[in-house]
DNA sequence: TTGCGTGCAAAGGTTTTGCATGGCA
DNA sequence: TGCCATGCAAAACCTTTGCACGCAA
């Protein structure tokens, strides 16, 4: 996994990412929300310590619904994202766990009835949160 | 929508989609495929084509695994692959349809205990199919 | 001092767009 | 004939990579 040298750079990204913790957030709005506060960035670096994050399941990573870019959430580790699906408002951005019992009932449904194997890593599944339904 | 002349190239294009419609297949494919078959269809046309096949719901679009690219698969419209969600293999490519009651259950327990309302339009969830989970 | 982290520029890959030409109906 | 479809080239985007320099430990 190599060493986690503590740098500025670094530190300003960790805390954006937590700060918006209860959703999505592409590479370019980390880096323009670093630009903004007059810590720029580079975007490479951005790409490079994500990368490394998402590999630590530090962050969770996606494929935002526009298929053209990919999303990044900060998340517990203690979260174990890789046993349960999530929920992404296509409207907001939010991310919500399927971290309830309802989980082991759909993985043993689509294992005993399909045939098939679920990969939380990766899955998706859109739609609308309270908030948006709402609106 | 606008009229749909029928020509070599999409006749081509549909036929490979109709002949792989058990798994989602990408661009490149399909252009390889026309190529090796001497059809070939320049890969512009290959992307308007299936953009139009998938706003009239006649193929479905994806973004494949590594997130890279896009995949599409045909579909009959019959099949409503609007209404229920859909798991794919993540080393062969097959698409299973989720279409069984346990989409209510599913659907119903998300909004119910989560305030979500499911869209299965682009929603996808990864894993193994019978098959590839044997080997 | 050592090796990781960063910035810059360039490259890679997928997808889109503009424009002129070709072809279906 | 009129409009749609196609091919080509170029552009637009997102993301990755190579390389030299900077910096944490």
């Amino acid at each position: 996994m190599g060493a986690n040298y503590n740098t500025a750079g670094r530190n300003r990204i960790l805390e954006f990412l937590v700060e918006n913790s209860m959703r999505a957030v592409n590479v370019n709005e980390i880096h323009d929300a670093l630009q903004a506060q007059g810590n720029d960035v580079n975007i490479t670096t951005i790409y490079r310590y994500l990368e490394k994050l998402a590999s630590e399941g530090q962050v969770m990573k996606y494929v935002a619904q526009d298929g053209l870019r990919a999303v990044y959430q900060y998340v517990e580790k203690e979260h174990h994202c890789t046993d349960h699906l999530h929920l992404q408002c296509t409207r907001c951005g939010a991310i919500i766990h399927l971290d309830c019992h309802f989980m082991d009932e759909f993985s043993n449904h689509v294992l005993m009835d399909h045939g098939f194997r679920i990969q939380c890593k990766n899955s998706i599944i859109y739609g609308l949160c309270e908030k948006c339904a709402g609106k």
